[in-house]
DNA sequence: GGAAATTTATACTCGATGGTACAAAAATCT
DNA sequence: AGATTTTTGTACCATCGAGTATAAATTTCC
């Protein structure tokens, strides 16, 4: 045996070399889930907004379903780290807050990628017949609840909410809100309207801090 | 001319008569279209959920898309009708926004039809492809602001609620934490769990008053 | 340089699906 | 009763779209 010399780093993996960067082939598959939807997504269309031949995306993706997997999961992983940081490198309770909800209104509004929220708007038809959609789906809101529970915690901790606080139930109103954001946003509603609803949004979270 | 001797009431409209009724036939369609969403919902599966051949339902119908139009308005003002009769039956506005959110929350859970709202969940993708269904998914969420924010005016014209009280603040809330409500259902949250939400729901609602 | 391996591109297959033609059935009008 | 009108059901069509066969291209290994 011993006849692979580069399964390691460094050496090429053998054949002719990939042409395209898989991730960035992705995020291009990512918008245009986001604008059409898993079955109105033509793997005609997705093939060459990917900037490659429907072959490729076979050989890289598997099939369609699994493309669609991905890109789910590449999105929701970008956009909870988007969080996080945002949460991460606020002065205070109310900052983060405003931050994650003017984030996320922009990132909805249409002007990267399709309006709404992947997952809000589009995953969630599909949880429904594609299981592993749901699970996708559970886990991304049960992954944001986390994050803004720890962060109103952290809150408590840091003196600026009161002990009491009701820390996870602020957290699922605060997801619940961004939903319903995103829903908005689909339906239209300008990016105007949709800092107001945060700015009202940050007030109910924080009420009675 | 004057050959049409029935276009009023009682009188048949002179061919052979319609064997079932559009409104239950629609019904059934709704359920198709809420567990599926409009793509997969293939016009074979509808028909025989319907109870009727395709020709029937393209007779009475249209097409796909018509008859999925017609899906979201009755599904949409049912739910309309059903928030408003709650809403004037309550003895309070605790009541009232507590009614709202348990029978969202049993509507939703997957028990009558599909789990999920029709229009949170599966309208909401079609809203960026097909332009009526973004306007009937803003007219309901316009309709809904209107009616909470009525029902919170009401509440201070009975005293109950304090004269400076932000009534279209807190209706939008309402509006979207029924929309998060809604996905957390389509993802698979228990009855219980969605009851747990609208409790909280309605103390962020009604803080300040 | 040649063999082996892997990607790329063109062109194709084949099943599914939206929609319909056509004839039989069931009603009204005269 | 017969003409007319509309619905019903079977069978069909045409298109679209997911996935692939195949051969050329590009790389590494020996």
């Amino acid at each position: 045996m011993v006849q692979k010399s580069c399964t390691e780093a460094g050496g090429r993996p053998r054949g002719r070399p990939r042409s395209f960067d898989p991730d960035t082939a992705l995020d291009r598959a990512v918008e245009v889930f986001w604008r059409l939807g898993f079955e109105a997504a033509d793997t005609d269309a997705l093939a060459s907004a990917m900037g490659l031949t429907k072959p490729s995306v076979y050989a890289a993706f598997g099939n369609k379903e699994q493309l669609y997997l991905k890109a789910l999961q590449r999105y929701g992983q970008r956009g909870r780290a988007e969080i996080t940081a945002l949460l991460e490198a606020a002065p205070s309770m109310r900052a983060g807050i405003n931050a994650v909800f003017n984030h996320m209104a922009e990132r909805v509004s249409g002007q990267h990628g399709g309006s709404g929220c992947l997952l809000t708007c589009v995953a969630a038809q599909s949880a429904h017949s594609m299981l592993p959609v749901r699970e996708i789906l559970e886990a991304g809101i049960a992954a944001r609840d986390k994050a803004f529970t720890e962060f109103l915690r952290s809150g408590i901790a840091r003196g600026e909410l009161p002990a009491g606080f009701p820390v996870e139930r602020r957290a699922s109103l605060m997801n619940d809100l961004l939903s319903g954001l995103a829903l908005r946003a689909r339906a239209g509603a300008s990016l105007e309207e949709l800092r107001e609803i945060g700015a009202s949004a940050t007030e109910a979270i924080l009420a009675g801090a």
